[in-house]
RNA sequence: GGCGGUGUAGCUCAGUUGGUCAGAGCAUGCGGCUCAUAUCCGCAGUGUCCGGGGUUCAAGUCCCUGCACCGCCA
């Protein structure tokens, strides 16, 4: 009843592209922190969605002959077709062209106009079609756009602007007495070198096309797309609509985006929400960049990676672990076969892998697949178990950090330790001995495999089921409490443990 | 041009406040076990810790400077 909420979303994604790593990297992260903090006890909500309006949109879909809304309804289902496969928890889906989203739109922007932030005047700049941006003079490349190297169009318009240069004191006090609001660490550098700059106006509505939410008192312009899509993140969770849901989510937790959009949510959005007297997310946190095989990712050079055919290729659980055991999560990383297959081979199928079968097996064989309440304990077995509990807590620590590398680290030594225990405690020879010690061993590994299959749950929920399996655990995983599972423990609830094909088979070639 | 970051074994990188800090993983070589997906375990390396100067009893670890690469901003 009073569980404790968490609130995590992804950013939504512009329906002009198909979803490519990219979009899986930043939904995947989020369902890992909204799987980790639902077996933490949390209640959590954890939306993601699409962004539909835009002038991008508009001419993509005027040129194959169909309106704007039937271009986002077909472009939707290859992002909720995907989330699906990736078997993404989310709990929330928000598509910025439902009428609940609009009306808190229009809401919020005849409030914060009638508060006198926003205000209308007449700008002019440069402006890149393609790029939807305004450029000063001094930001273009040689005349031409700086992000697609086209030439911009010399604009005037009538536009409304938010005071966006009223909050630069406040935004740089919430910036100093919250460290952890950007993370990691030199987002936040880099963000509060941009606001000490000093902040300008922002230009928040647009003359220039139609499609995108009215301008509530002035029909002939619309809404700015980033006024638009930041406010889903109030949307999303019932603003306006279930006002006690609202309050109970909010603030939210994290924002999960991609370093490229950092500006609109860590400097536009909290003024947005300080404007309205709403309180700043928690955390917004940026993650870097994917290269393949060492490329830029490009539609030009043909190089963008599908997830499906990742998925089909390797497995959703194994390209899911893959994206957070390569690269500290935060930082730019590089996708590759060979790394994806390394990963594969030496982490999942030779060092887990093997342990979870070479277990199963020596249960299965030496103790007929039952496992025993210990008989006998020595210093090597309690320590076993107290190093354990430092591997978990050291996992935890990391979660609650987004150390998503660090905590799957944390893993792997766990791993190896059991390893090493098999090793030095060789059941065979215990078993040949008829030395009852056989049961104390073959109880600890089970202990560690069972809270090794939580510790994967967030990253691998398909195959920390499968080995729950295994080990005879009835119940799923997907219920468990890691305060629960955390700690060694004695069971009769489980089914005979019998020989299995291997969970992670190896990539031969 | 301004601000910030990075440069450590063949590769990818860890290295809190200066004193077992010269490390891990992968790759390579050798040895061991046999429960296991020929998996696992142990051992062995190699390094001008980007160059130069300085502070200190002591510096990848602090200061100055040069070079290279990257990010944000103008």
């Amino acid at each position: 009843m009073n569980k404790k909420k968490y609130y995590i979303t992804t950013p939504i994604y512009y329906i002009n592209d198909v979803p490519h790593i990219g979009h899986a990297y930043t939904t995947i992260a989020a369902d890992i922190m909204a799987r980790y903090k639902r077996i933490c006890d949390y209640e959590v909500f954890f939306l993601t969605g699409t962004d539909e309006h835009g002038q991008k949109v508009e001419q993509a879909a005027s040129k194959q002959g169909i309106t704007p809304r039937e271009l986002a309804d077909r472009m939707v289902y290859g992002f909720i077709d995907l989330w699906k496969k990736l078997n993404i928890s989310n709990t929330g889906f928000i598509r910025t062209t439902e009428e609940r989203h609009r009306k808190v739109v229009q809401y919020i922007f005849k409030k914060v106009f009638e508060k006198g932030d926003i205000y209308l005047g007449e700008y002019e700049d440069w402006y890149c079609i393609p790029c939807e941006s305004y450029f000063t003079e001094f930001q273009l490349k040689d005349g031409k756009c700086p992000d697609c190297l086209r030439t911009p169009d010399r604009l005037k318009e009538e536009s409304y602007f938010f005071r966006l240069s009223d909050y630069t004191e406040r935004l740089l006090e919430y910036l100093e007495s919250h460290k952890d609001f950007i993370m990691p660490e030199i987002r936040y550098n880099e963000v509060t070198s941009f606001v000490r700059g000093g902040l300008r106006d922002l230009s928040v509505s647009r003359t220039s096309f139609q499609w995108g939410i009215k301008v509530p008192m002035n029909e002939r312009h619309v809404v700015y797309v980033w006024f638009d899509a930041l406010t889903n993140y109030l949307t999303g969770i019932g603003y306006l609509e279930d006002d006690e849901h609202f309050q109970s989510f909010w603030p939210c937790d994290v924002h999960l985006i991609g370093k490229d959009i950092l500006r609109f949510h860590a400097v536009y959005w909290p003024c947005f929400l300080m404007s309205m007297d709403i309180e700043p997310p928690r955390h917004i946190f940026a993650h870097g960049w994917w290269t393949i095989e060492g490329q830029k990712m490009s539609k030009s050079l043909g190089n963008v990676v599908d997830p499906h055919e990742i998925v089909e290729t390797y497995g959703v659980d194994e390209f899911r672990f893959f994206l957070f055991r390569e690269v500290p999560f935060g930082l730019d990383g590089d996708f590759s076969k060979n790394a994806i297959v390394g990963r594969i081979n030496g982490d999942l199928a030779n060092d887990f892998g093997n342990l979870v079968s070479r277990t199963v097996t020596m249960v299965n064989k030496f103790l007929k697949g039952k496992i025993e309440r210990p008989k006998k304990k020595n210093g090597i077995d309690e320590n076993f178990e107290i190093e354990t509990k430092k591997y978990v807590d050291e996992y935890k620590k990391s979660m609650d950090a987004f150390g998503f590398y660090k905590a799957l680290q944390s893993c792997f030594d766990m791993i190896s330790i059991m390893n090493r225990y098999i090793d030095s405690e060789a059941p065979w020879r215990l078993h040949r001995d008829g030395d009852e010690r056989l049961s104390t061993v073959m109880y600890n590994l089970w202990n560690g495999l069972r809270i090794l299959a939580v510790l994967f749950y967030p990253f691998m929920p398909e195959k920390s089921q499968k080995i729950w399996d295994a080990i005879g655990i009835k119940s799923s995983v997907d219920k468990a409490s890691l305060e629960d599972e955390e700690n060694f423990y004695y069971t009769e609830e489980i089914s005979e443990i019998t020989k299995i094909a291997p969970i992670f088979p190896r990539i031969e070639g």
